[in-house]
DNA sequence: GTCAGTGCAAACCCTTTGCAGAAAG
DNA sequence: CTTTCTGCAAAGGGTTTGCACTGAC
């Protein structure tokens, strides 16, 4: 079973479903803040989901933006990026796959995972477990 | 040239060539904090670095502790390394190298570069050259 | 003497928090 | 009705900035 994430817009059910999947009582706001990230497929600051979600006429304050995102992270429904330290920017995207992140415009891109993989991960230090491996390629314009 | 009681483990010629190599006038300020950087073969955030600066009896302030690590990431002499939003670690290690990030602990270690390399870049960006890749393995405790 | 560097405190910006009111079950 | 969520504003914490002072050449 192949499930392949489409970037259209999804229906509030789908958007619920996913949100109740991952634990998370679906409020209006997340609903909306849900809404915002699935349907952008790109990779927004929480400064820019709440632009977003103003933008489309729903009612969320800062805060509530960024106790949301803060638990659909923890929650494993988006994925925190950090590539730069006067942002963090959230990516609907889960699987496992790396960013450009272009210096210039702060614009993120995904990686095709195809394209770079690490398969092996190298010895971790002695009474640890990996959590993650985050490839970031530094690009800048021209 | 006055010697001072510390526990420098390059001479000061040495740290003022080396700022002189990268194009960095060699201040008192410059060449203490160059010495707190390349003494310890640590990871060190800026207050990080400010501490060990006091903790040696060097009269450096916060201001000038963020200025001079800023010229020097821009200067190419120590390179910026983005792990956590909460703060910027300095690496003066500026050879090709990734890291292991310890989520536990914040601790943030040097992988050997033989371990894990990028030998080939994936197709960049139309209109973009690579500046630079890191490799984060966040890891935890257990 | 001139120009760059430094120190201090205040400003900044993103993010978190405290608490009262609103909404969900 | 109880618990959780939301909104507002204020606090927090790392980093930057404005400006006068100091120091290097």
């Amino acid at each position: 079973m192949v499930k392949t994430v489409s970037t259209q817009m999804l229906s509030s059910e789908e958007l619920g479903q996913r949100l109740d999947e991952h634990g998370i009582l679906p409020t209006q706001q997340r609903l909306q803040l849900a809404d915002v990230l699935f349907s952008a497929h790109r990779h927004l600051s929480a400064d820019q989901v709440l632009s977003e979600a103003t933008a489309r006429g729903y009612s969320v304050s800062k805060a509530t933006v960024y106790n949301t995102l803060g638990l659909f992270a923890r929650k494993g429904l988006i994925r925190e990026v950090i590539v730069d330290p006067n942002r963090v920017f959230y990516d609907p995207n889960t699987g496992p796959h790396h960013h450009f992140y272009n210096l210039d415009t702060g614009e993120l891109i995904d990686l095709d995972p195809e394209r770079l993989s690490i398969d092996s991960l190298p010895p971790l230090p002695a009474g640890t477990v990996a959590e993650g491996v985050d490839v970031i390629i530094r690009v800048r314009n021209q």
